[in-house]
DNA sequence: GTAGGGTTAG
């Protein structure tokens, strides 16, 4: 056991060690905790530069949360600590957290570099206007800007200024800005302005020569200057402008290449950059980080895998070793390219042998998991990790929302404006897309409010996503309206847009949607085939989708694939002509799967053809013995013709298999409709008020008839099951109330978390027609609209 | 204690 003393001289030890290792070195943050954990054990007070010291660690190795613990302690903390603190939070995203230690500082502890860091934080994170407002308020408390600050508005400045008049003008005021010679790190910076306001995206090329006659002009031309016209020809398309940079440099540095090599990269000249590449070690210049993380990077999205590897595996036999903390961004980029190429376990091993990681590497691992669809993993990461910032939020809400935790994924949104980050277009992506998932029209639209307010409405992904989010919850004129106002459409929009109109019945509209977009010279791809085929599906079009589904082949050269051979089975099962779906299966490169036999299980359901249906539902409880929806199927097929003793032996052979059955409903009111979501629970409290209503409307739906007679809703169960008939079908209960309570003429919606059971759907039909009133439903896989006793969605679904 | 060029997570 040790004394205090020994204590305090072991921590005194460290302290020297902290003293002379590097903050960002991967072993300074575990002995900072060391030296801490120390002086805690020993009652020893640390003080004054010390404690500074350990807060830089911490903060340079991206342990913000110790940092802020560590602060907290500080009894006055100095400006120094306040400016790394307040770095550190910017560094993560986190400026809310780092304003506060602005705004709470008194005015007398602020400094000049107080303020540099508070506006660096600005504009690292894309806030020019705040940059600008602070730099503003600066002055006004009479703190004197220096290089540092005129840089970091120059940067900021880019963010908020489009043109080329407005970079004169501020080109002006910094020659005016009293400093006479103006110092050649604010002209790099002015420069790099003009740069940026010439690249294609922001409007001037012309800025381009604004751009190149500053830097004729520049009295000193460091290796950043030159770096930064490089790069300003590649922005601007014009790698020849670039390369003629490149080459006239007297001597060509690492940055320089890089610059290069990246250019070319992204003008896809890539055995162009494998060439510098190469090059530049011939010619003895030595490849760094970010020589590898570029070229890296470029494999990972230039689809270039297998040179990726020979790229790492070259890193491995030339180059050191890779674990090598200075290699955490070529690390990074590597885990990027096994994730890309779908090796997730690859870029995890690489995860777990870094002795140092940061955000992007927990990030990188954390999408990689998203994009495979391994939710449960991507969950516990996300657990696991201590530091996150706003696109880690927004690649978990996203990841979520996708793969059906809808709800999860809008909390996880509500919960990361209450911590303080603001949202960026990708995250309300991501939260509408979760309201898409949940069918959650209102908070939907209130998302949608907020973009147009916010200004990001005109965003390709955020377009894309209300137009899906629209269609989903049945409101096809808003999802049309949101893709004729989309300044630009992708791929996705069409496919979305096609998809919308086929859900809600509209084949012919989605096939003449599809081919306007081949006449704008858009190259479709599988999705677009599977969304026109499932449009003519939802109309009955059986020339037409065999017409596209040949077509997908022979023009376009798509092999079709399982989800497209259902639909084809589907199309032919609905029209009755089974030889046909037969044969199609008969013709399948490789062995049925699990949506092949539902779509024929579920078309013979409907012509009542037992031997095939029964074959269907064989091969099913081989593939998936628990999906409920077989046995459904079946047990309605037997019901049909009247067998209702082996509508028996399916519900025993279900509840044999431990099957669940459909789950219980909750309904809510909003405004003039009424919205019921199926949950698994049913002590649900909104459940507990359906059941409050229950007698009296089976009372009021007897005498009005809504539901057809007992048949249909009894069928579908054991006897003993029959008391609990209203419950597994409340949402015939919800549609029953809401005809009956809402004003006449609003429509009934009814959401609903699994697919609804074919007597339902009979059931919503009738009463469509019988009260002359549109009901609309929505499942986890369709969308109903019932009008007049028909529906969009077909016969059947 | 704070940047400015080349790079890594959607």
């Amino acid at each position: 056991m040790r004394n205090a003393l020994d204590i305090r001289m072991v921590a005194n030890r460290y302290a020297a060690k902290l003293q002379l290792c590097s903050p960002q070195d991967p072993a300074s943050f575990s002995l900072a905790r060391a030296v801490h954990g120390h002086m805690i054990a020993s009652g020893f007070k640390p003080r004054g530069h010390f404690l500074n010291r350990l807060l830089e660690v911490y903060c340079k190795s991206s342990n913000v949360v110790y940092a802020r613990q560590l602060f907290d302690e500080i009894p006055s903390p100095d400006a120094i600590a306040r400016t790394t603190l307040i770095t550190a939070y910017s560094a993560s995203g986190n400026l809310k957290l780092g304003r506060e230690i602005f705004n709470g500082t008194p005015l007398h502890l602020r400094d000049t570099v107080f303020y540099n860091a508070m506006i660096i934080g600005y504009s690292h994170n894309d806030d020019g206007l705040s940059a600008l407002e602070l730099f503003r308020a600066m002055r006004r408390d009479d703190f004197r800007p220096d290089d540092f600050t005129f840089t970091s508005v120059l940067s900021a400045l880019v963010l908020v200024v489009g043109n080329e008049q407005q970079c004169g003008q501020m080109h002006c005021a910094v020659v005016k800005s009293g400093m006479g010679c103006v110092s050649s790190s604010v002209l790099n910076a002015l420069l790099s302005v003009y740069v940026k306001c010439a690249s294609p995206l922001a409007i001037s090329s012309s800025a381009m020569v604004s751009a190149r006659k500053l830097f004729d002009e520049m009295p000193k031309r460091d290796e950043l200057t030159w770096t930064t016209m490089i790069t300003g020809y590649v922005r601007n398309d014009d790698l020849n402008g670039a390369r003629e940079v490149f080459e006239s440099m007297a001597e060509k540095l690492g940055a320089a290449w890089n610059a290069m090599i990246s250019g070319y990269v992204h003008h896809g000249c890539f055995q162009e950059a494998l060439i510098m590449f190469r090059k530049m070690r011939s010619l003895g210049i030595q490849h760094d980080e970010v020589t590898y993380t570029t070229v890296i990077s470029a494999c990972a999205n230039g689809g270039f895998f297998q040179q990726g590897k020979q790229v790492h595996a070259y890193i491995l036999k030339n180059e050191l070793n890779p674990n090598h903390n200075l290699l955490l961004s070529v690390n990074n980029a590597l885990i990027t390219l096994y994730c890309k190429n779908d090796i997730v376990d690859e870029a995890r091993k690489v995860f777990d042998q870094m002795p140092l990681r940061n955000i992007v590497t927990w990030n990188a691992i954390l999408s990689g998991y998203v994009n495979a669809g391994r939710i449960e993993e991507a969950k516990s990461f996300f657990e696991e990790m201590l530091e996150k910032n706003l696109l880690t939020l927004t690649v978990m809400i996203s990841g979520l929302a996708q793969n059906g935790f809808g709800d999860e994924g809008l909390k996880l949104f509500k919960q990361m404006r209450l911590d303080g980050f603001e949202p960026c277009d990708y995250a309300y992506t991501g939260a509408i897309t979760a309201c898409s998932v949940l069918g959650a029209l209102e908070n939907g639209r209130q998302l949608h409010a907020q973009l147009v307010h916010l200004g990001y409405n005109s965003n390709l992904s955020v377009g894309n996503a209300l137009i899906s989010m629209y269609a989903r919850c049945g409101v096809l004129e808003a999802a049309e309206s949101v893709f004729l106002s989309m300044p630009f459409v992708d791929l996705v929009s069409w496919n979305a847009m096609i998809a919308a109109l086929g859900q809600h019945g509209y084949g012919a509209k989605a096939i003449q949607l599809f081919d306007q977009m081949l006449k704008n010279g858009v190259f479709p791809d599988r999705i677009t085939f599977l969304t026109v085929l499932t449009a003519c599906c939802h109309a009955g079009l059986v020339e037409e989708g065999r017409h596209y589904f040949s077509l997908m082949f022979e023009n376009y050269g798509i092999s079709p694939d399982e989800d497209h051979y259902a639909r084809m089975v589907d199309l032919f099962c609905r029209a009755g002509m089974f030889s046909y779906a037969k044969n199609i299966i008969n013709t399948m490169p490789s062995k049925p799967g699990a949506p092949v036999w539902e779509a024929l299980l579920a078309g013979c359901r409907i012509h009542s053809n037992l031997d095939l249906g029964i074959e269907a539902a064989e091969q099913l409880f081989e593939l998936t013995p628990q999906h409920d929806g077989t046995y459904v199927l079946l047990s309605n097929m037997y019901a049909d013709v009247g067998r209702w003793n082996d509508v028996a032996k399916v519900r025993k052979l279900m509840r044999d298999q431990g099957v669940q059955k459909e789950p219980a409903c909750s309904w809510i009111e909003v405004e003039n409709e009424v919205h019921v979501f199926l949950v698994d629970d049913d002590v649900h409290p909104e459940v507990v008020s359906v059941y409050r209503y229950l007698e009296e409307l089976g009372l009021e739906m007897k005498k009005l008839g809504y539901v057809p007679d007992t048949k249909y809703v009894l069928h579908d169960m054991e006897c003993e099951q029959k008391e609990h008939a209203l419950s597994t079908h409340s949402e015939k209960v919800a549609v029953a109330f809401g005809l009956m309570k809402l004003p006449p003429g609003a429509t009934v919606r009814v959401f609903k978390n699994l697919r609804i059971c074919g007597d339902c759907h009979n059931a919503f039909k009738f009463m469509s027609k019988v009260v002359k009133r549109e009901i609309i439903v929505r499942d986890r896989k369709r969308f109903h609209h019932f009008k007049n006793g028909e529906c969009s969605c077909g016969n059947y679904w």
